[in-house]
Parts: structure tokens; sequence; C-alpha cells
DNA sequence: CACGACTAAATTGTGTGCAATTCTTTCTCT
DNA sequence: AGAGAAAGAATTGCACACAATTTAGTCGTG
């Protein structure tokens, strides 16, 4: 049952980030997208979504939400008006220091050395990669 | 990123499911259910929720779902009324043989050999067993 | 018996995921 | 230039997840 035990691992981790991202009322999700946002910026809805697997049903509230929580701001580009930018406001420039724990954090949750964590991450890749090659073959 | 490869992934396998269940109407989280009731019948939304890891939340809205289906039927225990015990009926029941396939149709979705996927299986189990200790510490 | 602690489900509220649709803008081709 | 195709976000609708609360029923102790 491969797939249940991802299922679950997915959501065990999940309540590692929600206890950790708890004090600045952080979703795992938006989390992800700050973290790209740290990476490189601005960012587009779509490069966000390409990166990150997600749709824009997805990340519209979500970038708004986060929007409200003054972290990022979005605005229509000049040069292709269907285009939305996303930056990070100086909050959520400033935030990147303060989060910085949160690798380290959850790594210790785990409670498992960085290469056996690293060797599991690039085998459950090599499946996703497997599994989407299938999907592909059904459009 | 351990984290985002367990995320990813248990999204694609999802999809997989998305597409083999959708004759039926029916989610993944829905599917687990009838997998569970299918292996031992009847069981009580607690029993369920300890097998599939989910709270109540998560399961009354689903086990209605399954019930306007015409899959399971609820009812009050009558040892215990704050017990509801979940049945198949005789169309949830017959949609075991129907769904007999779905396990061999997902395993080749994955395209990965059986055993690799069983030992993978296993480590990702290790690692939710390793993560979840973590939490419970934190109670 | 009564009262408080506890338990089992259901409900409420928020935030994803994702399919499907809509709206706007841009591109393409004649 | 103008019509139609295509692209980028947003919106709508539905089904999880899960925290928190509510409701109903049971149990233990005095």
């Amino acid at each position: 049952m491969l797939c249940f035990s991802l299922y679950a691992a997915h959501r065990v981790t999940t309540q590692a980030y929600r206890r950790t991202l708890k004090p600045w009322g952080l979703t795992y999700p938006q989390y992800l997208v700050l973290v790209e946002l740290w990476e490189r910026e601005p960012r587009t809805v779509t490069e966000l979504g390409d990166d990150l697997v997600l749709d824009s049903g997805t990340l519209s509230p979500l970038l708004s939400r986060l929007e409200a929580l003054g972290f990022v701001a979005r605005a229509r580009s000049s040069e292709d008006a269907r285009v939305v930018t996303i930056r990070l406001t100086d909050r959520g420039s400033a935030l990147r220091a303060e989060l910085a724990h949160v690798p380290g954090e959850i790594a210790r949750c785990m409670g498992i050395p960085l290469d056996m964590a690293q060797s599991l991450a690039s085998e459950v890749r090599a499946y996703t990669a497997s599994i989407q090659a299938d999907s592909a073959s059904h459009v």
C-alpha cells in the first residue's frame, strides 16, 4: 500500500509544519510560496504554479490570503496585462530570517539522518516522475 | 526537500485514483473507507478513523456522501447509542468485485516493479512513524 | 440517584486541491 | 484592421483535512 503510506506521510509532515508555522499564521502551501519568492522575485502566478504544481484555482485565493497577511503584493504586469506579478513586501522579506529555523526544526521532527531523508526524497521523486509519465499519456 | 517530494507524490497518486475511480463517482478517501469495510464489517466511525488517521470532522461528511451514493448504511449502535456503526449495503458489497481491478491499475500507473514499491512504502512508513513519535511528544 | 468527567459523532469554520467556467488580454492569420 | 484561437488569472463548486465546539449518551463516584 504505497499510496496510503504516501498519503499518511504527507499528512504527518503537514502537521509538523502546522505546529512550527502556527505563530505566524501560515500554512504549509503558503510557506512554500514564500520559499519560492525568497529564492527569486518577482514571480508570476503561472511560474509559481509550475514550480509547486498548483493551478490558479489554488493559488489565487492562497495569494490573496498572503496579501491580506501583508507578506506579498500583487500587481498586473505593465507589459502583459494578463500576467500578475507577485512580490514580497518588506514584511515578507523580513520573514525569511524569522523563519530560517524552520527547515532545521522540521528535520529534527523527522528524526532521521539527513542522508537518509535525501535518498528517500530522491526515491519518492523517481516514483512521482514515473507515475506522472503515465498520467501524461492519458491526456 | 523530502516534505515537498511527499506532497507532490501524494497529489500525483491521488490523480491516478481520481481517473480510475471516476466512473463510480468515488474519491480516493471514499475508496479507502470501502477497502476497510470490505476487509471487516461493521466498523464504527472511530475504528475507521484510527485505521485511516482521520477524525470525525472528515469522516462524518464523507460517510454521509457514501450513504447518499447507496454504498453504506449508518446506524446508531443499540448497546451504546453514542456509537455509529457503518455497514456495506448490497450495492457496496458488490462494488468489491467491480473495483477489483483498481490496485492492479494503480500499480500499472506507478510503472515501477512491485518489490520496489513495497520497499519504498516501508521506508515511507518508517519515516511516518519517526515523525509521528515526535508529534506525540508535543502533546 | 445525582453530578461531573468522559466519550463518540456531528457540526462549524478555515484553507487547500482541482475540475470547469468565465473574463480579459494577447496573439495569429488572413 | 478584424475574427478567432489561445493564454493568464480569477471565480465557482465540490470534497477533503483538521482545529474547535457542540450535542448526546455513558460511566464513575459519592
